[in-house]
DNA sequence: CGCTTTATTGACGGACCTCAATTTGGGTGG
DNA sequence: CCACCCAAATTGAGGTCCGTCAATAAAGCG
């Protein structure tokens, strides 16, 4: 954590933060500072968990800035990434699920800013705030919408499909234009991406050189600029 | 249909058919009179859709009697089932998404009953029935978490500990005694299996016939019994 | 007793995983 | 600033799971 202390950090917190999200878009500035009021602020790096599977759901949460990823975890220690939760999303919504224990593991992919609530005061939220309610249940149909979709790539695509999906769901989320394409804003691996895709690093490895070879896509370690969205999307199709 | 006009079979609907489904039971006779007086029932035979993946989401529903599969269909035409559904749910809650459309295809397994009202009906619902939002959010958390157990599975097991794992699944949702084992209590075959579990007809069929060979299952025409549940529990554990 | 749906089984091939050996890049500490 | 070190990435060889193609067989149903 930073060493400034939290009340201080979190008076610096504007309401203006909150204010477009859609959570809270419908609230007045007297609501969203009573909300800020009652929020702890954190900050995380990079590749730390921000609650764990199975834990206790004692708070819900905020993505301020950042990105971080839903994972679950097999017996035998492998991943599986279910989601990415892009900035300005709320998670950790065990309470919506009818759930006492978070059901993933949330891990920051970058450093990431985050704001929390105890979860006692989810339902006077859902109650209290306009709007707060239809928009959370709004995310959550959209991330059923997402393993829906997952669900039916795994079962029907090959990997070249899929790493190629993963990479343009990427890009549509978190993608910055840079200088001859657009680049996936935040770290991310090969290992990373095969557990995206339900594969191994050496076969995500293999593609992207293919693909680099092709003037799809540049990468380096750690980055993946897509310069050829099109032919990708062509790919992805099958 | 039945011959039979609706108001007619309605009349016939006993309080007693709602008051021990988790979303009602809660609720006095009176309430479930007023439920059941809004309602449409309908019997549907095996195989035909209740509602269609993008159709509008006019009603919503309460599977009484049968099975459900959801499924959803690709591009080429391949289904690949999402969720079974067991009776005594409600199925079609499009609106708890934030959504206006149906997110996937539903089809009876067996022949059905079903009971449905109108979406409008939805929020008087949630709100003047204690327990209906919180059952329902639990029925939703419940279909969250298959639905990541699938992911998961999908990313990480062998084709054999797939199939292996879906009927384990499948006789511990609907599973019926019989003689020398437990039943899956509805017609299902190899095809609907490797929907299921992401596969072909034809390895489930070989899976089917090496496991009949060891004395796990017997199966016949649309009938799977499983006579060694242990044996393929630990083969679902690879 | 034909006809359709469902199931079985074999042969073959290919996509992708596993194992293994390097190489590259970036950060860090001297 | 350079040398070192480790994480990340690349690439090859070989094997195998499982899908595809193909041909029958069995089971219901009218």
């Amino acid at each position: 954590m930073d060493a400034t202390p939290q009340n201080k950090v979190l008076s610096r917190l504007d309401e203006s933060l909150l204010t477009h999200l859609p959570p809270f878009s419908r609230l007045d500035r007297q609501q969203i500072r009573a909300i800020l009021d009652q929020a702890t602020s954190r900050r995380y790096n990079a590749g730390v968990s921000i609650f764990d599977e199975g834990a206790p759901a004692d708070r819900f949460f905020m993505l301020l800035d950042g990105y971080v990823r839903v994972v679950r975890i097999t017996p035998t220690g492998e991943q599986v990434t279910a989601l990415h939760i892009p900035a300005g999303q709320l998670l950790g919504m065990a309470k919506v699920l009818g759930r006492v224990t978070y059901p993933a593991t949330a891990i920051t992919a970058t450093e990431s800013i985050v704001l929390s609530w105890p979860m006692r005061l989810w339902d006077s939220f859902i109650q209290d705030y306009d709007g707060f309610a239809t928009e959370t249940y709004k995310t959550l149909g959209h991330r059923v919408g997402e393993m829906n979709t997952r669900i039916v790539e795994l079962a029907t695509q090959q990997v070249e499909q899929r790493v190629a999906n993963a990479i343009l769901r990427l890009i549509s989320q978190t993608g910055r234009k840079v200088p001859g394409g657009i680049e996936i804003d935040f770290p991310i691996t090969r290992q990373d991406l095969s557990e995206l895709t339900a594969t191994t690093l050496h076969t995500v490895s293999r593609l992207l050189s293919a693909w680099e070879k092709r003037g799809l896509v540049a990468s380096k370690r750690k980055r993946i600029t897509v310069t050829d969205p099109h032919a990708l999307v062509v790919l992805s199709q099958g």
